[in-house]
DNA sequence: TAAAGTGTTGCAAAAAATGCAACACCAGAA
DNA sequence: TTCTGGTGTTGCATTTTTTGCAACACTTTA
């Protein structure tokens, strides 16, 4: 809820007890944050923190202050209870059609989250090779579809459209490494490790290559993403994935990412939505609204 | 109370019925407060108000979403009373919920004095039709009823109570003018301005007459109790006044009242209190007990 | 059919929020 | 003392959000 955003703010501060850490677990600015509270302050035309050089602490009309945000925050939350409750979308099962490329570490941490707001939802989650993932939508077998590069477009209502930036998966000390950018160019003289044909991702790569009228001859094909990666590791070889499929803590694994310039080649789209002209159950329309907003602020 | 202020939005347009007329109310554009009910409505996931040609209604979550709404923005207005106390009670706001009986002189001349002595009290008053000023103290949209006769007496805390002496008031060469008092029945053979009838004067007035087995038949009726004392100017007319509501200068207009004697029947009460149960903001109880002192000391 | 009301949306301009970097201050350690 | 590491604050350029204007699509009423 955006208009509480102030409210939590404030909460946020009386917890952590500064400015600063307060700031930095709210993902903003102590700059920022700090105007804001003059601003509240300046509203209300009371101070409601004293400064301390420790810190921030909330004085006696901080506290009463306090109380009232917290008594807020749990109001809206039993609001949005009752507001789920009586529109149905707490409960439902919702099935999810998708490619390999869009489901590694996206939608689980997505469905995890959703679970934690609807737990009475239950989800299917079922992978299909490129093209095959909109087929199903047709006859209900899937309410969702999330697949990159689609082939049967027409059939769908798309509710997110975004380009994929691809990545080059290699070793820490590789020679690349230190590269802002790399190009197509750049690969050819190391192994590649590229996934299997039908996959999207291949597919993209092919045609940068092409516009430049080389063949990429890979050096391992697997339709194990995974597989391909883990193949990077302590070796000069090349593997491939896109933005939503790369893995957080790459550098565990002694790997790092660069990105590809395509030179001018169409990067995929990912695309999310619902059989064209179907009205989705409520669960399964507040998921894809939820996909919809990961996506278009994580991929922007 | 800035982070209210789409609650206020949306408060607005359930009681206007439409976004165009509430727009304009709020001084903004159509389609900026459509904005932020769309944004409303998408990260509630649900539409809180029916489309209709005539405009928007709430629908049930809406509904939910109201009940809160209003909740919150009583709950600020008490927060910000609370901190305004504790800041050595100089400061606050003031609701005052009367009745056109009782605000033409007293109540303006004990706000200036009260405004003297505490610079920082900001004051709201209210003016309501017999019955319900006392009905607005239920939902704090009012803290101190200032009323003459009251219905409902069981809502509130009363802490003065007094009767009022009705006073006739006719032009200073009045056949009447000369008398110490006079009686209804002395009245019946001029033509009568009266308040119209909800006021509680005029409520009195026909007791009055009733107990005497006769009705009174106005020349003039109104609302207007300015309109009304100015009638008698220069004729024989004769309106009337409670104590409270008796101009000062009546000598100016060339005026003069005369109190009348009610035979026996009770005269009007003029109360002043607050909800009971409820606690009142100091600077809303010092302003109370003002009121309480100066109704005692003039009409005792 | 025309008029007057409704909500909605694209687009450019205006306003608000933010991040960066620097500052001033304080407490405790060297 | 002087230095270090913590605090909150502020000016400025930038980014993000909000807003108003105008036009649109639609329904009800005259």
């Amino acid at each position: 809820m955006r208009h509480l955003l102030v409210l939590k703010y404030i909460e946020k501060i009386a917890r952590t007890g500064s400015l600063r850490s307060a700031a930095e677990e709210l993902g903003i600015t102590a700059s920022a944050l700090n105007r804001r509270i003059l601003g509240i302050e300046q509203e209300l035309g009371v101070e409601i923190f004293e400064r301390h050089p420790a810190g921030l602490r909330p004085n006696i009309a901080g506290e009463i202050l306090l109380k009232y945000i917290r008594d807020q925050i749990a109001d809206m939350d039993r609001v949005k209870s009752r507001i789920a409750d009586l529109s149905g979308m707490r409960a439902g099962h919702i099935n999810i059609a998708t490619t390999r490329e869009a489901v590694a570490y996206f939608l689980p941490a997505l469905i995890k989250r959703h679970l934690a707001e609807f737990p009475a939802v239950t989800f299917g989650v079922n992978i299909y090779e490129r093209g095959e993932a909109e087929i199903s939508l047709l006859d209900n077998t899937n309410d969702i579809a999330i697949v990159f590069e689609p082939i049967h477009l027409r059939e769908m209502q798309t509710v997110y459209t975004g380009t994929q930036q691809v990545f080059c998966i290699m070793s820490a000390d590789h020679p690349l490494a230190e590269r802002q950018s790399i190009k197509i160019y750049d690969c050819i003289d190391f192994p590649l490790l590229l996934p299997k044909h039908p996959e999207g991702i291949r597919l993209v790569l092919d045609a940068t290559a092409g516009k430049i009228g080389i063949t990429l001859e890979p050096a391992l094909e697997s339709n194990s993403l995974n597989l391909l990666r883990l193949m990077s590791q302590d070796s000069e070889a090349l593997s491939f994935s896109l933005a939503i499929n790369l893995r957080p803590d790459l550098g565990k694994d002694r790997l790092i990412s660069v990105p590809l310039d395509m030179g001018g080649v169409h990067a995929g789209n990912l695309v999310a939505g619902h059989l064209r002209g179907r009205t989705l159950p409520i669960a399964a329309a507040r998921f894809l609204e939820t996909v919809n907003k990961n996506l278009s602020i994580s991929f922007s």
